[in-house]
DNA sequence: ATAGGCCAAAATGTATCCAATTAGAGCATT
DNA sequence: AATGCTCTAATTGGATACATTTTGGCCTAT
């Protein structure tokens, strides 16, 4: 089956936002993106109306459409949530967890370890960290946790940015003991590690408050 | 500002959700709403978009939409999801209640105690909960916390109906413990005692698994 | 120079029409 | 009797045209 027009225009600008090519509280202009869609401007509103569902896109009423932008105190939120549902959704994951995904998560750990290049590294993150829900059946759960992770793209990237690695050491410990409680199926081992790699981050980036000026 | 159409569309429908007036399952016809609220098809399919994207509605591309509908899992979930999450707004939310929202709440608890009726007990018994979260800012926690509310308040009201008050000593117990930590501004209590009320549910809503049949 | 209001241009919201897709009843076949 | 197929009616998706609202520049008055 073709996927609908307001599908295709949504995954593209999700895509954007997601790679920074839309910058958060840029403008979105609904009558551009049907020209450049070839569309009329229908399903470019319903596109939006999705991206808003996911939180990448925010519409005013009779005014028009922006990409989403965090304040400090909603990135801190972000993560405090991050804490607690990514743990439970990790164990939830972890007994359905193929032999073929635990070899996947494992070469990642090793690629993330000798990635030099930002982007790579926020790619590679991402996908381990994701890859490592993909035993939990689809849900509320995995859509909230998908939803922030795509709000807090952004500011991933500008923290990366910001501290070039200057923890890697950390993270890279940290990933290899989430690891290792998978791979053992030893989901509390697994949760607590996951749960410290958050808080740490969240810490983290709470001292930096210029991110968000 | 007047609200726009689609907001107003949504809200209708949202409330008749909520209540039961359209059950889960029920198919939405988009022309029917058109007509039944004096405007074109548009702001209703943007209705509808809005409403998916609370959970309270699925479309299937070029089918339809139906009013959402969760399964035995699904529900499961959904309480472990709260667990999680209701605590963690809780404690954001006590430091900034007011004296007049602290009076409500100790109001709310003593009137639900009152209360026979199954309606009205949902109804006092979700603004009890809510009411405990205003002082949190709006943000996503809050927003998710409310859209687990809503998809799941249909399975409030048939376990109420099944269970006919059979646990309401406890319930009323749990209330008091929560309100008690709220009001001395006992977050640690508060949480756990929410907690506590929020997984009771849950185990029990799944000794009825008759309730998803 | 600054603040405030006014007006025009631009963008969004809504209605209507047409095209594309689906669902379901009825029929035929096994 | 049950299953699969076909066809038609009904419903949704998309495009165009028009109405409404907003925004931001410009002018005026203080």
């Amino acid at each position: 089956m073709a996927p609908s027009s307001p599908s295709r225009v949504a995954e593209t600008l999700r895509e954007e936002i997601l790679n920074g090519t839309l910058a958060p509280g840029e403008r979105i202009v609904q009558e551009d993106l049907a020209l450049r869609f070839g569309a009329s401007r229908q399903p470019v509103r319903d596109a939006l109306r999705l991206l808003e569902g996911d939180g990448l896109v925010t519409l005013k009423t009779n005014s028009g459409a922006w990409v989403s932008k965090l304040s400090e105190q909603e990135c801190d939120e972000a993560y405090l949530v991050r804490e607690r549902l990514e743990p439970l959704l990790l164990s939830q994951s972890i007994p359905n967890l193929t032999d073929i995904q635990l070899a996947q998560l494992t070469q990642l750990v090793s690629e993330i370890e000798k990635t030099t290049d930002i982007e790579s590294f926020l790619r590679l993150d991402r996908e381990f960290h994701l890859l490592s829900y993909a035993g939990a059946q689809d849900g509320m759960l995995s859509e909230f946790v998908e939803r922030i992770w795509n709000t807090t793209q952004h500011y991933r990237r500008a923290f990366a940015k910001l501290n070039d690695f200057a923890n890697s050491e950390v993270t890279h410990m940290e990933h290899k003991l989430i690891l290792d409680g998978i791979l053992r199926k030893d989901s509390p081992q697994a949760e607590s590690a996951l749960e410290g790699h958050i808080r740490r981050t969240r810490v983290t980036l709470s001292q930096h408050k210029e991110l968000f000026k």
